[in-house]
RNA sequence: GCGUCGGUGGUAGAGUGGUCAAUUACAAGAGACUGUAAAUCUCUCGCCUUCGGGCUACGUAGGUUCGAAUCCUACCCGGCGCA
């Protein structure tokens, strides 16, 4: 629980590097890196294409739909003319056929930071999917067990007590503290004994950077409000069109309903399984439903400084403060 | 006006004398999260509680019964049919 979140607990962790080469004393410099983070319709990229401008930075996307191709207009991609002369890293990096992973996004990612400082800018992560934000953010090291399609598709005709005992062979310690019900947990854990004996504790690395995370807040009013008016601008934008396109090129219904949210239900709409009232409905409950999950996952990050979007003078003076202060190690 | 069917918790909708504070679904609230994370999963959900229980509830008011959301009567409201 919230001992995962402590991973950046920075300052104290004196061990990354041999460092043993510096003299003592001696003051290093970690790179920093601006998260900004917050729930869906909050405008996290307006605000992180400003900071880019402002403070030179760029912007690796942290959104776990937004990777793929065409998906664009359902995921809120930034267009070419919004991201304003700014590099956007880690958008349109995946074949929406294909499942995606957090490994990849991390591997990306950190690719693209290392370029950024490289070249003395700013990295700001930018996005609303918290995992991914953990994996870099607070050093998560994930255990490097690919996903084997083989084996996943044996284990999904399985019921969840069969599931259960199969773990329990490999790992009884696992099975204590897994979520029993959660089929694609169970079915994880399996995966990563089958290959490692057992599965290792989360190790938590220390994290090469130095973090500010900045996290965007509205009221449940506002942002009810928002989803809706969003909703609307990106039907007029062509949402659907999109969809049929995606289809058209060879996304099936199935792998589209598989992507969530607008997603999902598009398929149905288009099919005329369900009106377009229903399907307005249908989604925007859908989206505050993720909304408020995106929040529980923040809440336990205690680490993050919240702002109303509209506070951009405080924001800025947070950044601007988080990149004056040198960072010892 | 007569006939008929119905009025149940935020909504839909079960229940048709005791095991009913009331199946279920949705909404709402809280939460989990080891390579699917916009995914996947869990809990709570009338009010009060010293967690034993107590109180108020199935349109309204009466009645029958040891006991009613369930049966009877009247009334109110809605749908349908006939006038």
């Amino acid at each position: 629980m919230a001992e995962l979140v402590d991973a950046h607990d920075s300052k104290s962790c004196g061990a990354i590097l041999g460092s043993s080469i510096l003299p003592p004393g001696t003051i290093t410099m970690k790179p920093k890196l601006l998260v900004i983070l917050g729930p869906t319709a909050t405008g996290k990229s307006d605000l992180a294409v400003k900071i880019a401008k402002k403070f030179n930075g760029e912007i690796i996307s942290s959104d776990s739909r937004q990777v793929y191709i065409g998906l664009n207009i359902g995921t809120g991609k930034i267009t070419r003319k919004e991201m304003k002369g700014v590099k956007h890293y880690m958008l349109d990096v995946a074949d929406p056929k294909r499942k995606f992973s957090v490994a990849r996004w991390k591997n990306g990612a950190e690719k693209a930071i290392r370029q950024i400082i490289k070249r003395n800018k700013l990295p700001i992560v930018c996005g609303g999917t918290g995992f991914y934000i953990q994996s870099i953010a607070h050093g998560i090291l994930l255990p490097e067990v690919p996903p084997q399609r083989h084996l996943r598709n044996k284990l999904e005709k399985k019921n969840l007590r069969e599931l259960a005992s199969i773990l329990k062979k490999f790992d009884p310690e696992r099975l204590k503290s897994i979520d029993k019900k959660n089929p694609i947990r169970l079915i994880r854990a399996i995966e990563i004994a089958s290959v490692l004996g057992k599965v290792p504790k989360l190790k938590e690395a220390d994290v090469p950077y130095e973090v500010l995370e900045i996290g965007l807040k509205l009221s449940n009013e506002e942002l009810v409000k928002k989803i809706h008016n969003r909703l609307l601008k990106r039907m007029k934008k062509g949402l659907v069109r999109e969809a049929k396109r995606l289809h058209s090129q060879g996304l099936t219904w199935k792998r589209m309903r598989e992507l969530g949210l607008e997603y999902r239900y598009l398929a149905d709409y288009i099919e005329k399984k369900m009106s377009k009232e229903q399907f307005l409905e249908r989604i925007e409950m859908e989206i505050r439903h993720y909304a408020k999950r995106q929040i529980t996952w923040f809440k336990r990050d205690k680490k993050i400084k919240w702002f109303e979007p509209k506070q951009t003078t405080h924001i800025y003076r947070e950044v601007d403060a988080f990149l004056a202060q040198p960072s010892m190690l």
